[in-house]
DNA sequence: CATGAATGAGAATTCATTCAT
DNA sequence: AATGAATGAATTCTCATTCAT
């Protein structure tokens, strides 16, 4: 009887697929890339060496695929609130409110984007870069897109401090002792304020300098 | 004729550990912390491998010394201000336009800070961790020197932006193409008004959120 | 065609790691513990250098394993005995008989223990004084077991006393050279004898001293 | 004014050479032969690595000298007892106990003897070995000399197991806590006592085997 | 499809010894 | 004579990746 492809082979393996890349993820946002071994993640993740080749290219391919998850995670958290929040300056408080609130929940994947995928090879650099650029080009369009509420002569580069203060709030945040940091909400909060400040438009005209 | 110490070699010393560390910054910022090799560092500074473990404990101790020459550059830099500039506001925004333009100016010193040094050991990440702990402080005392002027609720939180703003601003200029990039001093014009715009006290009342 | 874990490969592996460790022993025996590295016992078993440190965690752990093959063949020498000869005091000459003849048939084996165990890791030294502690708790043992045969105070002592001369014998006698050098069985029917001597009873009285 | 070699700076040499040779030594005997550097030793000993091969051609010549120093003192030892004790018998027993009292006392001289010359250079293996010889044909020459005093056949094997059985019972006793072995003096009695049994002749005619 | 044993290039680090001063 | 900075050969061990079964 030949071998046939059935839909229950096809689940299976979409679910090894999975399982080694949680797995992964998990590991290097623990350890670290250079830290975290092919054969540490194979162990945890109960698959065979062979197995892990076949569903990724190599180490920097998982390490990718996962930054790749994350960046349509964070993706999709920022989409929402496109659907639901018509005001451009309250989108943009309650985006990096809740991007800090994603990043804040999901330690493991923080610190992959943060910490981890830094300092690596040139195509995992640009991986992480695409995913901030995709981000900070959402936020450039709506500072473009209603002028009048905005006071930035270069909305590129307010969106890309933008997004710099966010990350470096979560990732200070992250290593503060759980014991005796702030709640996530309120530094989230605190963030958010920061980054509306730094873009609304002001009544009086004398913009010092 | 008994063998005495002389200043000659001292001074040989010091030229020595200098070319090693000077050279192992720019390798270090050209290739990152893992793909620099101490073969790498001591043929380009053409030294030993001995030598180079008589000024050095081992690689990551390069590393560390490398990104201490780098903290306390940045924090002279900033200590020069404090002095020149008695305007506290003034001062914040003057910080991170210089700041920004001295990492801009020292691409492979500013790489091994904002990339290259995460995700390391837990000895360098502390290293990392304590020179912008330092800068994020100096601003902090700032905000919180003369709070009429500033309109943060969380001065710390505030200062972490900041910083984050500054540093992402420089990574991603450095990053973009030399040919079609906004000139530096622009940039950090831009990034220092994003900063200041952000915790300065505006003159009306309201304050949304 | 799923895998399955056949029982030639189990075979193969054994061979390997026997293949190593009969190397390795042959050379630590021939060359001491620091003379003989691991790029020489790979190259001489013909096996990679990933394949040693499948097998055994590291230079320390093949000499371990060395030694310990050898605790096991020697036990086992005396064990037999144990069976063949009730009569304790004949029992102890020709253990010591067999014990010598061992040693000087396998001349790398008896360097190993004798020569090139000493002033290494403490685990090693361990390993090699547990080898010989059981050697000598056995003696030990037959010494008490039937005191009225036996002529010593202290059998902890006496049976320390018997196995240094055994080995010291065979150490002597593997250094000089083959060509005039007495026959090994004839050594080790004196060193029989003289241990025998020193520990059993003489019908008279007066124990001078 | 020409430089006149002095009898003071001929002094000062000779303190100088002992007090590396002594540091040497005792590092040899706390650490071994390879976890002695010639920096530790230097260090120790407060003379520069230049000075250190001024007096010794190389490490291993500094412990080859601290190894002839101790058969120097070990033979002076039981040449003491030569003029002394004019019984052989007697003599014999009381080398035994005078040599394990001295390697007991002096543990670090002892343990080069005993544990850290194994194993080395073969030219350290040699100097190792003659010592032992020239204690061994001493015994020897003993039995010899008065043959109706000994049942021994071959007195050079007889000779080669006392000194075996001194050494092992010394090494074994140096390597027992402290706290709770027997007192040195004991057991070295115990010790000559074995030696003197399985050498000396017994009245009666019988001598099974 | 699955397995996991095998590979080997390559990295960090040490330390005995030399030699310019 | 004395010094100690400099050397570099040599060693241990890791781990991403392949491929015979």
């Amino acid at each position: 009887m030949p071998y046939r492809k059935t839909e229950a082979t096809e689940q299976r393996k979409q679910a090894r697929r999975s399982a080694i890349l949680g797995t992964a993820t998990r590991l290097f946002g623990k350890h670290g890339y250079h830290a975290t071994t092919v054969p540490m993640i194979v162990a945890e993740a109960e698959v065979s060496t062979g197995s892990f080749y076949m569903y990724f290219r190599n180490k920097e391919d998982v390490f990718n695929a996962a930054l790749e998850e994350l960046g349509r995670a964070v993706a999709q958290l920022l989409d929402e609130l496109k659907e639901s929040q018509p005001d451009p300056l309250k989108r943009i408080g309650q985006g990096a409110e809740a991007l800090f609130l994603f990043l804040a929940k999901n330690r493991e994947q923080a610190r992959i984007l943060l910490v981890e995928s830094s300092g690596l090879s040139p195509r995992l650099e640009e991986t992480r870069r695409s995913i901030i650029r995709h981000q900070v080009e959402e936020l450039r369009q709506m500072l473009v897109s209603v002028p009048s509420l905005f006071a930035v002569r270069n909305a590129a580069i307010a969106a890309r401090c933008m997004a710099g203060a966010t990350f470096e709030a979560v990732y200070f945040w992250l290593e503060e002792d759980p014991k005796i940091r702030l709640p996530a909400a309120e530094v989230a909060r605190a963030v958010a304020r920061f980054n509306t400040q730094a873009i609304r438009k002001h009544p009086e005209k004398r913009e010092t300098r």
